[in-house]
DNA sequence: TGAACAATTGAGCAATCATTCATATATCGT
DNA sequence: ACGATATATGAATGATTGCTCAATTGTTCA
């Protein structure tokens, strides 16, 4: 049987230096993980949904006062609110005809201080 | 003069909570810091930035190998590096043709934790 | 010098996304 | 039951995005 490798379609370079590759392809998450990781920043990458979740760090509010406090629609807020709570980050407590929506996850904070660490580290 | 309140445009609703709109605001960041924030996790949110994030954390690695690793073209994977070189993520070292990648911010593997954390307890 | 190669870059395209607008649902007060 | 109100939802749209393809730059080596 011929053991020529075939040529890899996608990467055209001659030299591969396997050693390195192995070595980071076993030390890699599986696949789907860093799928959902990927999905889950995608969530935090819109600065209304990151206000909303700031917001939401500091007092259980309602989609109203949200919209009032962001200079935004109802409706745009009730959407990003949709994506929020399929995501897990928030949760939702209906009183009458309000709905009042809290942070379901408290490691949320300390991810954008995290963040914060590298944005400020960024401008010195 | 009229104390009657303007309708607000932006929110329909009759009752404001402002005591507590008024509470979130005073805590709430500048805006400008959270657009940046949400601009650093618009970076984290694609599952192949993310792939290249995870394996430079594991070794310096050349173009040629990361598309190899990812199975992906090499001019795609230079895409994604000028973005992740943009965000002040990676940086790049010359050695003759080749170009090599490393992590530019120690930070990074601990908000990817971070958000590990979140992603296994919403599977619970 | 010129052929080969690693990487970068710009245009183009299909897919995704955030918001708006119109409408629907649910709850309250009368 | 009815009008008013708080929220949710679906369709439409303009903007953004990730990748491909083609061309270019910069480097090595013969």
């Amino acid at each position: 049987m011929s053991n020529k490798l075939p040529p890899i379609d996608r990467c055209h370079c001659d030299v591969i230096h396997e050693d390195i590759v192995n070595q980071v392809k076993e030390k890699m998450p599986p696949e789907e993980t860093l799928y959902d990781l990927a999905e889950l920043f995608k969530v935090f990458g819109d600065s209304t949904r990151i206000k909303i979740l700031w917001a939401l760090d500091e007092a259980e509010i309602c989609v109203c006062d949200i919209a009032y406090l962001l200079n935004m629609t109802q409706s745009a807020i009730s959407h990003q609110l949709r994506i929020l709570k399929n995501a897990n980050l928030v949760k939702s407590r209906k009183d009458g005809k309000i709905v009042f929506y809290s942070l379901n996850d408290e490691h949320v904070k300390q991810i954008f201080e995290q963040g914060l660490v590298h944005i400020s580290e960024e401008n010195s």
